[in-house]
RNA sequence: CGGGAGAUGUCAGAGUGGUCGAAUGUGCCGGUCUUGAAAACCGGUGAGGGUUAUACCUCCGGGGGUUCGAAUCCCCCUCUCCCGGCCA
């Protein structure tokens, strides 16, 4: 959530700044409003409970003197009445407040460029030569009939359409690249975590992904969980409502999981292959930084998912969000975007983010900064997606005949 | 899924209708003492909102109720532990 504060001491500033993400003033005005609402509502009930509690007090007086107590307890119980309609006021300028507020983008970074959508994106730059082929390279999807690797009818057999069997070498390849993953994280400094992988709404609702866009999600029938659509949501709601010591920070965490998103819009795009399914493999960093810190694990985690790739041999580009293409939570965000020889386009793989303090202060993750209680920095990366990951295997390292090479660094984890 | 017990501050653990945001111990921070540390002693130490700062409001697992007044009484839910069932 953004800082409410801020928005009512610096308008103006916080309106361009949410410009870029898209927002419209009007919305922001209206914000604001609710907001300068609530505290007036909030302070009118809160004078009419002091009045109360002290009236209550003294009860237990008048009792021990012996009083009569008839003509405080009419006027008590006047006072309590009038509280009625005051704290319904309240509770409705509370709840008007927060379905706005809680619907609203972070603020972009001041240095995310402009741009409504990933046309303006701009690229820092690339890593790795693409290899060039003197045949024509295959897509994924024909080298998967090749070689076997991917079953999609009965993947939809099992689910429905957008799921799908790795079989044999494939189901393998995924296997080795977790590991190779997860190892090459804790190398670099990050924990490793196994967690759940079906969260409750208050999570969900702490990263971002609620109340907005349930309809991205996969509910459980009668209870109040979630399939996670990333690990993003486990690892950082780890610390949900605590508040951490300065020295622990920055806990960095990575953990594989599956993902699941119903991917609600996405209806004709990539309906070929296994670039967009309904539930894939990630392997996620997490990090959990002091607010004055966080742009160095920024660049760490952005480092360390450019390194993976570049350990694979697969070409890749660096690229920076533009403010209309930014997701809903993040401050700044750098994809990387590895090439694709048979669909001849660099596609997103990796995707890592700087949330700056939107999350803490939807999940109350603080640290003791000297005696004050202070928001953290969460920041989340994909280090990386799998099943992207395979692809981009199978269409870098084929051969003519549609055979597939695996990269050397793989070798000994198949 | 059925039966029993419980949920209080970092932790342990008092508190069964008013002066309790909460005894005591412990942990942590600061100080005295010490060459230094330990011990001992002294002081401080939950969170959120609100205020220039105070006042003040809210929070004793969560939600609802009774009452002028609830950590304390009632109802529902969740979680933990024990017993049984089922089970990788």
């Amino acid at each position: 959530m953004i800082d409410l504060k801020y928005l009512q001491n610096n308008f103006e500033d916080a309106s361009s700044k949410l410009q870029k993400k898209g927002v419209d003033t009007a919305i922001l005005e209206k914000l604001q409003e609710l907001f300068t609402a609530l505290k007036a509502a909030n302070a009118t009930l809160e004078s009419m409970k002091a009045e109360q509690n002290s009236m209550s007090k003294l009860f237990g007086q008048y009792k021990r003197e012996g009083k009569d107590i008839s003509e405080l307890k009419a006027k008590v119980d006047a006072n309590k009445e009038a509280m009625v309609p005051v704290q319904e006021k309240a509770r409705e300028a509370e709840e008007a407040l927060y379905s706005v507020a809680l619907a609203m983008p972070n603020f972009p970074d001041d240095s995310v460029p402009e741009g409504a959508d990933e046309e303006d994106n701009v690229e820092l730059r690339k890593v790795l030569e693409p290899r060039s082929f003197d045949f024509k390279p295959k897509e994924h999807w024909e080298l998967s009939e090749i070689n076997g690797w991917i079953d999609f009818e009965r993947g939809v057999k099992l689910a429905k359409s957008r799921f799908a069997i790795l079989k044999g070498e494939a189901s393998r390849l995924e296997r080795a690249l977790i590991n190779f993953f997860l190892d090459t994280n804790r190398a670099k400094g990050f924990e490793e975590y196994s967690v759940p992988f079906i969260n409750n709404a208050t999570m969900l609702q702490g990263t971002g992904q609620l109340p907005k866009f349930g309809d991205d999600l996969f509910k459980i029938e009668d209870e109040d969980l979630y399939l996670i659509p990333t690990a993003e949501v486990p690892l950082t709601n780890m610390y949900n409502d605590e508040i951490l010591s300065e020295k622990e920070l920055p806990l960095l965490m990575t953990g594989y999981t599956p993902c699941f998103r119903k991917e609600a819009g996405s209806a004709g795009r990539d309906t070929r292959g296994i670039i967009r399914q309904h539930q894939f493999n990630k392997v996620e960093m997490v990090a959990i930084a002091h607010p004055d810190k966080s742009e160095e694990v920024f660049d760490l985690m952005v480092q360390n998912a450019s390194d993976i790739l570049t350990a694979l041999g697969l070409p890749h580009r660096v690229v920076e969000l533009c403010g209309g293409d930014l997701g809903f939570s993040a401050a700044t965000t750098i994809d990387l975007e590895v090439w694709l020889p048979g669909q001849n386009q660099y596609r997103e793989i990796s995707s890592i983010s700087n949330t700056r303090d939107f999350q803490a202060r939807r999940a109350k993750i603080r640290f003791k900064d000297g005696k004050k209680n202070r928001l953290v920095h969460t920041l989340n990366g994909s280090a990386l997606a799998v099943g992207r990951t395979i692809v981009a295997i199978m269409e870098n390292y084929q051969n003519e005949d549609g055979t597939i090479e695996i990269p050397e660094v793989l070798k000994k984890y198949m």
